[in-house]
DNA sequence: CCGAAACCTTCCGTTTACTGGAAAGTGTAG
DNA sequence: CTACACTTTCCAGTAAACGGAAGGTTTCGG
Protein backbone atom coordinates (compact mmCIF):
# COMPACT_ATOMS: atom_id res chain seq x y z
CA UNK A 1 0.00 0.00 0.00
CA UNK A 2 0.93 3.71 -0.46
CA UNK A 3 2.01 6.24 1.85
CA UNK A 4 -1.83 7.94 1.94
CA UNK A 5 -3.22 4.35 2.86
CA UNK A 6 -0.98 3.91 5.38
CA UNK A 7 -1.44 7.01 7.55
CA UNK A 8 -4.59 6.52 6.80
CA UNK A 9 -4.72 3.18 8.38
CA UNK A 10 -2.26 4.18 11.40
CA UNK A 11 -4.37 7.60 12.17
CA UNK A 12 -0.98 9.82 11.23
CA UNK A 13 -1.01 12.64 8.18
CA UNK A 14 0.93 11.24 5.56
CA UNK A 15 3.24 14.51 6.13
CA UNK A 16 3.95 12.42 9.36
CA UNK A 17 4.56 9.25 8.16
CA UNK A 18 6.78 10.32 5.80
CA UNK A 19 9.34 12.65 8.16
CA UNK A 20 8.86 9.26 10.39
CA UNK A 21 10.22 7.43 7.02
CA UNK A 22 13.09 10.40 6.70
CA UNK A 23 14.37 9.78 9.75
CA UNK A 24 14.61 6.04 9.71
CA UNK A 25 11.65 5.53 12.43
CA UNK A 26 9.60 3.64 10.33
CA UNK A 27 10.99 2.90 6.85
CA UNK A 28 8.81 1.37 4.35
CA UNK A 29 9.01 -1.69 2.58
CA UNK A 30 10.50 -1.08 -0.01
CA UNK A 31 9.55 1.20 -3.08
CA UNK A 32 7.36 1.37 -5.98
CA UNK A 33 9.44 1.11 -9.72
CA UNK A 34 7.92 5.43 -9.42
CA UNK A 35 9.44 5.41 -6.37
CA UNK A 36 6.97 5.32 -4.02
CA UNK A 37 6.90 4.33 -0.53
CA UNK A 38 5.69 0.55 -0.51
CA UNK A 39 3.61 -0.40 3.23
CA UNK A 40 2.47 -3.33 4.76
CA UNK A 41 0.69 -4.42 7.62
CA UNK A 42 3.71 -4.50 9.93
CA UNK A 43 4.38 -1.12 8.97
CA UNK A 44 1.17 0.38 9.81
CA UNK A 45 1.63 -1.50 13.45
CA UNK A 46 4.64 0.55 13.89
CA UNK A 47 3.38 3.71 12.88
CA UNK A 48 -0.08 3.14 14.93
CA UNK A 49 2.27 2.03 18.10
CA UNK A 50 4.63 5.04 17.58
CA UNK A 51 0.77 7.29 17.48
CA UNK A 52 0.07 5.65 20.67
CA UNK A 53 3.32 6.20 22.47
CA UNK A 54 3.42 9.92 21.23
CA UNK A 55 0.26 10.16 22.69
CA UNK A 56 1.59 8.92 25.99
CA UNK A 57 4.03 12.17 25.67
CA UNK A 58 7.26 9.81 24.64
CA UNK A 59 9.18 11.81 22.57
CA UNK A 60 10.64 10.53 18.98
CA UNK A 61 13.83 9.47 21.18
CA UNK A 62 11.83 6.88 23.11
CA UNK A 63 9.93 5.67 20.08
CA UNK A 64 12.79 4.67 18.49
CA UNK A 65 13.27 2.85 21.61
CA UNK A 66 10.30 1.33 22.66
CA UNK A 67 10.38 0.01 19.18
CA UNK A 68 13.29 -1.69 19.37
CA UNK A 69 12.05 -3.25 22.42
CA UNK A 70 8.68 -3.86 21.31
CA UNK A 71 10.15 -5.56 17.90
CA UNK A 72 12.92 -7.50 19.98
CA UNK A 73 10.97 -10.62 21.16
CA UNK A 74 13.71 -11.40 23.79
CA UNK A 75 13.52 -7.94 25.26
CA UNK A 76 12.30 -8.45 29.44
CA UNK A 77 8.76 -5.97 30.59
CA UNK A 78 11.30 -4.82 32.88
CA UNK A 79 12.72 -2.72 30.50
CA UNK A 80 9.84 -1.44 29.15
CA UNK A 81 8.24 -1.13 32.46
CA UNK A 82 11.45 1.03 33.93
CA UNK A 83 10.79 3.75 31.04
CA UNK A 84 7.02 3.39 31.57
CA UNK A 85 7.34 4.60 35.33
CA UNK A 86 9.61 7.09 34.62
CA UNK A 87 7.55 8.70 31.85
CA UNK A 88 5.01 8.55 34.67
CA UNK A 89 6.72 10.55 36.95
CA UNK A 90 7.54 13.28 34.24
CA UNK A 91 3.78 13.49 33.81
CA UNK A 92 2.52 13.55 37.27
CA UNK A 93 5.37 16.60 37.55
CA UNK A 94 3.90 17.98 34.71
CA UNK A 95 0.37 17.59 36.21
CA UNK A 96 0.94 19.04 39.76
CA UNK A 97 3.19 22.25 37.67
CA UNK A 98 -0.17 22.31 35.36
CA UNK A 99 -2.38 22.77 38.35
CA UNK A 100 -0.86 25.38 40.24
CA UNK A 101 -0.82 27.20 37.64
CA UNK A 102 -4.49 26.85 37.17
CA UNK A 103 -5.51 27.43 40.31
CA UNK A 104 -3.39 30.18 40.55
CA UNK A 105 -4.58 31.99 37.05
CA UNK A 106 -8.37 31.21 37.55
CA UNK A 107 -7.49 33.26 41.49
CA UNK A 108 -6.23 36.10 40.00
CA UNK A 109 -8.80 36.10 37.21
CA UNK A 110 -11.66 35.43 38.94
CA UNK A 111 -10.33 38.79 41.17
CA UNK A 112 -10.75 40.62 38.08
CA UNK A 113 -13.66 42.79 38.10
CA UNK A 114 -13.42 42.32 34.25
CA UNK A 115 -14.97 45.53 33.76
CA UNK A 116 -13.74 49.08 31.91
CA UNK A 117 -11.88 49.93 34.27
CA UNK A 118 -8.14 49.21 34.16
CA UNK A 119 -7.22 48.01 37.32
CA UNK A 120 -6.50 44.33 37.13
CA UNK A 121 -5.18 41.80 39.26
CA UNK A 122 -4.38 39.58 36.50
CA UNK A 123 -1.59 42.12 35.18
CA UNK A 124 -0.77 42.83 38.95
CA UNK A 125 0.08 39.08 39.64
CA UNK A 126 2.45 39.33 36.42
CA UNK A 127 4.05 42.11 37.20
CA UNK A 128 4.92 40.82 41.16
CA UNK A 129 2.76 43.45 42.52
CA UNK A 130 0.45 40.87 44.72
CA UNK A 131 -1.46 41.83 47.62
CA UNK A 132 -1.60 38.52 48.66
CA UNK B 1 22.85 47.90 34.04
CA UNK B 2 23.94 45.45 31.25
CA UNK B 3 22.10 42.55 30.51
CA UNK B 4 23.61 40.03 32.86
CA UNK B 5 22.40 42.11 35.86
CA UNK B 6 18.94 42.57 34.23
CA UNK B 7 18.52 39.03 33.22
CA UNK B 8 19.46 38.20 36.99
CA UNK B 9 17.19 40.65 38.42
CA UNK B 10 14.14 39.61 36.23
CA UNK B 11 15.26 35.51 36.85
CA UNK B 12 16.21 34.94 33.31
CA UNK B 13 18.60 33.53 31.40
CA UNK B 14 21.23 35.92 29.86
CA UNK B 15 20.63 34.75 26.41
CA UNK B 16 17.01 35.01 26.77
CA UNK B 17 16.87 38.29 27.43
CA UNK B 18 18.80 39.48 24.82
CA UNK B 19 16.19 37.18 22.60
CA UNK B 20 13.66 39.20 24.01
CA UNK B 21 15.28 42.61 22.80
CA UNK B 22 16.15 40.94 19.11
CA UNK B 23 12.88 40.00 18.84
CA UNK B 24 11.38 43.82 19.93
CA UNK B 25 9.56 42.56 23.15
CA UNK B 26 11.80 43.97 25.73
CA UNK B 27 13.93 46.60 24.41
CA UNK B 28 17.27 48.19 25.97
CA UNK B 29 16.93 51.58 27.06
CA UNK B 30 19.48 52.27 25.05
CA UNK B 31 23.36 51.21 24.21
CA UNK B 32 26.70 51.85 26.23
CA UNK B 33 29.65 54.15 23.83
CA UNK B 34 30.88 49.94 23.63
CA UNK B 35 27.58 48.64 22.77
CA UNK B 36 26.62 47.30 25.78
CA UNK B 37 22.62 47.04 26.18
CA UNK B 38 21.60 49.05 29.06
CA UNK B 39 18.54 48.10 31.43
CA UNK B 40 16.70 49.89 33.81
CA UNK B 41 14.15 48.94 36.49
CA UNK B 42 10.99 49.73 34.30
CA UNK B 43 12.41 46.97 31.62
CA UNK B 44 13.38 44.77 34.75
CA UNK B 45 9.71 44.69 35.16
CA UNK B 46 8.37 44.03 32.11
CA UNK B 47 10.85 41.00 31.81
CA UNK B 48 9.43 39.68 35.15
CA UNK B 49 6.45 39.98 33.91
CA UNK B 50 7.25 38.50 31.10
CA UNK B 51 8.79 35.54 32.82
CA UNK B 52 5.39 34.89 34.91
CA UNK B 53 3.43 35.43 32.44
CA UNK B 54 5.43 32.43 30.35
CA UNK B 55 5.20 30.65 32.98
CA UNK B 56 1.44 30.63 32.84
CA UNK B 57 2.17 29.50 29.63
CA UNK B 58 1.44 32.41 27.07
CA UNK B 59 3.03 32.56 24.35
CA UNK B 60 5.09 34.73 23.34
CA UNK B 61 2.44 36.63 21.01
CA UNK B 62 0.23 36.75 24.32
CA UNK B 63 2.85 38.43 25.87
CA UNK B 64 3.35 40.82 23.32
CA UNK B 65 -0.12 41.45 23.81
CA UNK B 66 -0.65 41.60 27.25
CA UNK B 67 2.79 43.70 27.50
CA UNK B 68 0.29 46.17 25.77
CA UNK B 69 -2.24 46.05 28.13
CA UNK B 70 -0.01 46.18 30.93
CA UNK B 71 1.50 49.23 29.58
CA UNK B 72 -1.46 50.92 27.97
CA UNK B 73 -3.17 52.77 31.47
CA UNK B 74 -6.25 53.18 30.12
CA UNK B 75 -7.24 49.56 28.97
CA UNK B 76 -10.19 47.79 30.04
CA UNK B 77 -9.48 45.06 32.93
CA UNK B 78 -12.36 43.05 30.88
CA UNK B 79 -9.76 42.37 27.96
CA UNK B 80 -7.51 40.92 30.45
CA UNK B 81 -9.91 39.15 31.67
CA UNK B 82 -11.22 37.44 28.65
CA UNK B 83 -7.22 36.39 27.36
CA UNK B 84 -7.30 34.94 30.81
CA UNK B 85 -10.35 32.79 30.81
CA UNK B 86 -9.64 31.46 27.27
CA UNK B 87 -6.11 30.82 28.60
CA UNK B 88 -7.62 28.97 31.76
CA UNK B 89 -9.87 26.70 29.33
CA UNK B 90 -6.69 26.24 27.27
CA UNK B 91 -4.77 24.86 30.40
CA UNK B 92 -8.27 23.01 31.75
CA UNK B 93 -8.40 20.87 28.98
CA UNK B 94 -4.48 20.20 28.87
CA UNK B 95 -5.22 19.63 32.36
CA UNK B 96 -8.01 16.65 31.49
CA UNK B 97 -5.35 14.93 28.68
CA UNK B 98 -3.05 14.62 30.69
CA UNK B 99 -4.65 13.02 33.37
CA UNK B 100 -6.23 10.50 30.91
CA UNK B 101 -3.07 10.02 29.54
CA UNK B 102 -1.38 9.40 33.18
CA UNK B 103 -4.49 6.94 34.24
CA UNK B 104 -3.79 4.95 31.11
CA UNK B 105 -0.20 4.44 31.82
CA UNK B 106 -0.47 4.49 35.14
CA UNK B 107 -2.93 1.33 34.05
CA UNK B 108 -0.62 -0.61 31.81
CA UNK B 109 2.07 -0.13 34.26
CA UNK B 110 1.03 -1.82 36.73
CA UNK B 111 -0.53 -4.78 35.05
CA UNK B 112 3.32 -5.14 33.67
CA UNK B 113 5.27 -7.39 35.76
CA UNK B 114 8.37 -6.25 34.85
CA UNK B 115 10.21 -9.53 35.26
CA UNK B 116 13.14 -11.08 32.56
CA UNK B 117 9.99 -12.34 30.45
CA UNK B 118 9.05 -10.47 26.95
CA UNK B 119 5.39 -10.80 27.29
CA UNK B 120 4.55 -7.17 28.40
CA UNK B 121 0.86 -5.19 28.84
CA UNK B 122 2.52 -1.65 28.02
CA UNK B 123 3.64 -3.10 23.99
CA UNK B 124 0.55 -4.31 23.64
CA UNK B 125 -1.75 -0.96 24.33
CA UNK B 126 0.64 0.46 22.33
CA UNK B 127 0.36 -1.82 19.60
CA UNK B 128 -3.50 -2.19 19.98
CA UNK B 129 -3.67 -5.07 21.59
CA UNK B 130 -5.13 -4.50 24.49
CA UNK B 131 -7.48 -6.75 25.70
CA UNK B 132 -9.19 -4.20 28.22
C1' DC C 1 -7.34 7.52 -25.83
C1' DC C 2 -7.29 11.84 -23.51
C1' DG C 3 -7.67 14.89 -19.88
C1' DA C 4 -8.60 16.00 -15.18
C1' DA C 5 -8.29 14.73 -10.50
C1' DA C 6 -6.01 12.65 -7.03
C1' DC C 7 -2.21 10.62 -5.83
C1' DC C 8 2.86 10.58 -5.15
C1' DT C 9 7.92 12.49 -5.15
C1' DT C 10 11.73 15.75 -3.33
C1' DC C 11 13.18 20.02 -1.59
C1' DC C 12 12.93 24.13 0.93
C1' DG C 13 11.19 27.19 4.30
C1' DT C 14 8.64 28.03 8.56
C1' DT C 15 7.19 27.27 13.10
C1' DT C 16 8.25 28.08 18.88
C1' DA C 17 11.16 29.88 22.06
C1' DC C 18 14.88 29.63 22.82
C1' DT C 19 20.09 27.48 23.58
C1' DG C 20 24.98 26.78 22.36
C1' DG C 21 29.16 28.12 20.50
C1' DA C 22 32.68 30.85 18.02
C1' DA C 23 35.27 34.96 17.40
C1' DA C 24 36.09 39.25 18.95
C1' DG C 25 35.68 43.51 21.74
C1' DT C 26 35.37 45.63 26.72
C1' DG C 27 35.70 46.28 31.65
C1' DT C 28 37.81 45.21 36.01
C1' DA C 29 40.67 43.40 39.83
C1' DG C 30 45.13 42.52 41.41
C1' DC D 1 49.88 44.30 32.47
C1' DT D 2 47.48 40.43 32.52
C1' DA D 3 44.04 37.42 33.58
C1' DC D 4 39.32 36.87 33.65
C1' DA D 5 34.59 37.97 33.43
C1' DC D 6 31.43 40.16 30.76
C1' DT D 7 29.71 41.78 26.50
C1' DT D 8 28.83 41.89 21.32
C1' DT D 9 27.14 39.66 16.75
C1' DC D 10 26.33 35.87 13.98
C1' DC D 11 25.45 31.19 12.77
C1' DA D 12 23.52 26.80 13.70
C1' DG D 13 20.61 23.69 15.89
C1' DT D 14 16.78 21.83 18.79
C1' DA D 15 11.61 18.91 18.48
C1' DA D 16 8.45 17.41 15.55
C1' DA D 17 6.51 18.30 12.37
C1' DC D 18 3.54 21.62 8.76
C1' DG D 19 2.99 24.22 4.29
C1' DG D 20 3.84 24.82 -0.27
C1' DA D 21 6.13 24.54 -4.85
C1' DA D 22 7.39 22.01 -8.85
C1' DG D 23 6.98 18.02 -10.99
C1' DG D 24 6.01 12.79 -11.93
C1' DT D 25 2.22 8.83 -11.75
C1' DT D 26 -2.06 6.55 -11.65
C1' DT D 27 -6.62 6.16 -12.14
C1' DC D 28 -11.21 7.26 -13.40
C1' DG D 29 -14.69 8.90 -16.62
C1' DG D 30 -16.23 10.07 -21.02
Amino acid sequence: MNVGQAAEQAGLPVKTVRYYADIGLVEPQGRSEAGYRIYGASEVSKLTFIRRARAFDFSIGDCRELLGLYQDKSRSSRDVKAMALKRLEQIDGKLEELHKLRDELARVAKECRGDNRPDCPILDSFSGQENA
